[in-house]
DNA sequence: CGTATACTTGACCCTGTTCAAACAACGTGG
DNA sequence: CCACGTTGTTTGAACAGGGTCAAGTATACG
């Protein structure tokens, strides 16, 4: 899919899952007043979504924010399989529960830190998830993200991102790389500047949740 | 358990899971600067928490706000019971979407609301969400709520809620009743008022979740 | 090389915060 | 039954973080 391209439109009925195995996508919610708010990236190797399985009107958009490669699956069929393959439940499981503790991070985020830290935060998890997903650890983030992404992801305006996103510039936390992307340039130093913990997200999969859903078919 | 017990404590290792039967309990997570976001409110009914099941540490606690009844099952047998009962899978994927929805719906209000219309619509949800399970749909909500937790679900201050709640109760949108409990006047006005989606979580449970899930163990 | 899109910067404003004091509701013990 | 501590609520005044508007500047792209 192109940028821009929806893969999941908000009060469309859903009966597929989406697997993106490359490119970076959105979830976001389109208000009444014109306003956005970003409610998660969308980064390889996420699954998207779960609410596909229920066959439910979906309460948000999903668009494509670079070329995204992607495996569709229907709904049903996906279901079947679950029954055949316990590992696949387990990865299922798994990856719930992770993009839970995403969403709950992301409104710790926006609901009790300032500007600063909230971009902080924004920038760390997605270096850590660039990584878990197979792409650059070094802290510079694959894509270049607008003002405007960062602030429909924060609750901010594109204005106030600008600013505090000179400032951790000015403080030599992060830098401006070619194409508009970022690097993070010290990334303990950020995250000790921060109050980020290092160990969210760092969660080794546990091997014993597979074993227990392969008999089990969870 | 009684008011202020938790269920769960941050940075515990979880392997149960538990399920509401009365009473309300709150998800929180406490910040190293001593302030505190709710993440979410648990009602009767609700299920509290998928973590359990994949054996991690809680990245949040979870505390009794008034007594509370629960049902607590241990992960591994819980596992061995989705292998033999599709409708216990299928009602367990329909809560997780569920919850992710509320999540979502979260996120939204808390990044471009105003603290009027958050206000509104965590009265709304709330008052959804107990006829939900089974408590009064008139639009009196059965607890009483502190300003302070108002306060950290939304992300605003004990001081700014009960400015904003004097404001809905001049315009005759909701009122005090005896116990410090509040009830929304007219439940429709305060949604129109508030651009609160009333399909949201209106979702009839849709039959064919569970018919294919029955056979797939999903 | 010109246009479009995004970014930066400044000045001013507004929503929500902070601090502080007064007030109400409630339970306890004398 | 009343005094009183405790805990939660209301209100006011001053303040600040972030928003809004507007102008000017890069950067990419055809």
């Amino acid at each position: 899919m192109e940028p821009g391209q929806c893969l999941m439109r908000q009060a469309e009925e859903m009966n597929a899952l989406f697997w993106i195995e490359s490119g970076w996508a959105m979830r976001h919610r389109n208000l009444a007043n014109g306003r956005r708010q970003i409610l998660n990236l969308l980064l390889p190797g996420d699954i998207c979504d779960l609410q596909g399985l229920i066959h439910t009107r979906a309460d948000h958009s999903v668009t494509a924010m670079t070329p995204v490669m992607l495996c569709e699956v229907d709904a049903g069929r996906f279901l079947d399989l679950l029954h055949n393959d316990g590992q696949l439940a387990a990865s299922l499981l798994w990856s719930v529960v992770q993009e839970e503790g995403i969403l709950r991070e992301h409104i710790v985020r926006i609901g009790r830190r300032s500007a600063r830290i909230r971009l902080a935060h924004l920038l760390l998890e997605l270096v850590r998830r660039q990584a878990l997903g197979g792409g650059p650890s070094d802290g510079l983030i694959e894509i270049a993200l607008t003002r405007e992404v960062m602030a429909d992801c924060l609750g901010l305006t594109p204005v106030h991102i600008s600013r505090t996103l000179s400032e951790l510039r000015r403080d030599g936390l992060v830098t401006l790389e070619p194409q508009g992307r970022l690097r993070i340039s010290d990334i303990d130093a950020l995250a000790r500047h921060a109050d980020y913990d290092t160990r969210y997200l760092h969660l080794a999969r546990p091997d014993h949740v597979l074993d227990r859903a392969g008999g089990a078919q969870a």
